[in-house]
DNA sequence: ATAGTGAATATTTAATATATTATTCATAGT
DNA sequence: ACTATGAATAATATATTAAATATTCACTAT
């Protein structure tokens, strides 16, 4: 073999630094959004050279979309913990998830008002994220559907595509633009009622 | 009295004449939108002065949002036409409604792509247009929901409440930004989804 | 007084030059 | 070969200026 092959802790050490530098482009990102990030702030924050990050990242765009997805995955962890409590009827269940992730949201909107531009960034550079986001999720909400289904009869054919129609009719409160102009609690009234019609739509005919 | 009154015919022929110039700008925003159409465009499409256009309008905005009044009864004209149809059940009407008001959105976004021009800019200096948008939208909604209420036991608490969160599960099909990334067949889908779930949540329990 | 205008002024937008920043690359140290 | 860097280049953003456009106003005609 003409070339050595790698270390074989080479991919372990990769991968701690590529946390590392996803760690600093985090607290830049969050508190100045995408532009008015510069890379060798980056690289400054973590003590090297900014060309050091193009051997772990292709390019600033992609550091945000890893951002992002880490950020779906935080997210979907927190979900999923509501998804998993089983203290709750289904219906509950999916009052509690829909609420979850509204606060979720709000409050991430609320600390990182510069959100908004990677948001925008990203939906116009890697449109793909907004689907990797919303099956995400849809994964979570398909279970308490499911379960619906088995515990409570809910009237449901294809789960999938429930899902997304219920996922649609919550557009307003996953949306920035939207959010902005409305309170938590004008939020949470008009997401209560949505609920409340899903809900009876789903519980089965005696 | 040391001014005369004024002629009694002034109020009409201003009017008239208000009238003539939101033609011209309705031609001219649908084409061009709302930042590449000039005053001077629309004193030229009259034959008269730019200075003149401002003893009808204080502002160029002002035009637009005249515009976007009269676009908003259009669309509630051709939506009430729909209400109004009387022979179908609540739930096929509610169904037509939904689905008039997506083809009416879709259409238009179709036919003059310039007219997001036009919404973003309103959305940002007259704020208040959204909401005269929605609540007119509403009012014709709520006929439909009391029609359901009285002849299907609809189950109904308040009419307002209910109506605003079923046009808020309905953003999606009102956003030029999410319908442009969408087919016509999609959107039908899914809005048609979200229907099955609204209707089979409004239907009494025997 | 009412309808209208040309010309002056104030804002916006478009074009350009300038400066920052992203990205690449040849090279050094291990 | 692996990690890293400084310096070069390419792409973007910022600042500056020029041009276009919105808006005002003093004035004409009726």
């Amino acid at each position: 073999m003409l070339f050595p092959m790698k270390r074989f802790d080479t991919d372990l050490s990769d991968g701690q630094l590529k946390e590392k530098i996803l760690d600093a482009a985090d607290k830049r990102f969050k508190t100045q959004g995408f532009k008015k990030t510069a890379m060798a702030e980056i690289a400054g924050d973590l003590g090297m050279s900014t060309a050091n990050l193009y051997r772990y990242f292709p390019s600033k765009l992609d550091i945000a979309e890893s951002f992002a997805i880490r950020c779906f995955i935080t997210k979907e962890q927190s979900l999923k913990a509501v998804v998993e409590a089983e203290n709750m009827s289904s219906s509950e269940g999916l009052r509690a998830f829909a609420l979850a992730s509204l606060h979720y949201n709000y409050q991430q909107l609320q600390e990182y008002p510069a959100i908004n531009d990677i948001v925008v960034a990203l939906c116009a550079e890697r449109p793909d994220l907004v689907e990797r986001k919303r099956s995400g999720e849809l994964e979570l909400l398909a279970l308490i559907i499911a379960r619906g289904k088995k515990s409570d009869g809910w009237c449901v054919g294809d789960i999938n595509e429930l899902g997304e129609a219920i996922l649609t009719s919550w557009i307003m409160f996953t949306t920035p633009t939207f959010m902005q102009h409305q309170t938590l609690a004008q939020l949470e009234k008009v997401l209560g009622d949505i609920l409340n019609l899903t809900i009876n739509g789903l519980r089965p005919r005696t």
